[in-house]
DNA sequence: GTTCTATTGATAATGATTATCAATATCTAA
DNA sequence: TTAGATATTGATAATCATTATCAATAGAAC
């Protein structure tokens, strides 16, 4: 299941955030690459949940000469990177979602379409920081996905 | 890595929760076996997040006739049947915990250990069903998951 | 007991991710 | 600018969890 967030958006290729992957690479020892510099591009104009094939998929239109395993060691560097964010649905495919000037935010999904919304609420965050200090935690990440079914999906099941 | 739940408890086989299952069973036209009351019985005596692997393991102990198929699909009824519950905590492995006669909860874990607290909140759960309902959704389920360092491991990592 | 067929266990298939490695491209220092 | 050291690449193999396959087996109804 493809999941499709209605709050996508379109920009031009970001280029703070491509100064900031450089910037990791070099901080790292690491080498700026063509192959690697070419999928972050496609990766920061797509404003969507992404697998890892589906990206590939996506570089290889355009970058034959591409392979899989730098699409997804890329990704794995962006997240590094603190530009995007794994995100998992529990379909057995992990996804990436933007970081870079995306605020935080939890998911609503829906199991019948997959359409997908990013939902944020403050009470929400603060009541679990409540409940992680009250366990002496130290909050690393969460993650809250709720599944539900959407007006069309339960229009259409009546 | 393997996720321990401080709220674990030992009881006695849970006789109300086979008749449960014999009852989902005999619903959709399936047999008591042998082989699946052997994997229930097991895995209502362990309360614990485990994942199929590991039941297999426990189970094979006692029950070397018993394969891995066998496991996995009784497991799967099992979730079927409302007497368990799929825990993804995004490693690779899917868990399952006890759902009959278990409250619904959250999860926080510790990256460090693999320590495992359920935690509950009404609040939480009233802003989620808030935040459901302003999208015209109909909610199915949600997973929340927080990740963090218990007490124990900030002092080791200290 | 006989018959029908759901179930089993061994194993193959699948799908996503990760590891391997020879060839190549990048960076740095002279 | 070039040469050398080595990080990176792309193809593919390996891995890991899960799911599917199928002949043999064992419930259930008669």
């Amino acid at each position: 299941m493809i999941f499709i967030s209605i709050k996508g958006c379109t920009r031009g290729i970001n280029m703070e955030a491509k100064v900031i992957f450089d910037r990791f690479l070099s901080s790292r020892g690491m080498r700026r690459t063509a192959p690697r510099d070419k999928v972050v591009n496609v990766f920061l104009k797509i404003e969507k949940h992404i697998s890892t094939q589906d990206l590939y998929s996506i570089v290889h239109r355009t970058h034959k000469e591409i392979g899989y395993a730098t699409v997804a060691r890329t990704l794995k560097l962006l997240d590094e990177a603190g530009l995007c964010r794994k995100v998992d649905f529990g379909d057995g495919t992990v996804r990436y979602e933007h970081k870079y000037k995306h605020e935080h935010h939890d998911h609503l999904a829906c199991t019948g379409c997959g359409k997908l919304i990013e939902i944020y609420n403050k009470k929400l965050e603060k009541i679990q920081d409540e409940l992680v200090k009250k366990h002496g935690f130290i909050q690393k990440s969460h993650r809250l996905n709720i599944f539900g079914l959407c007006p069309k999906c339960q229009k259409r099941k009546a």
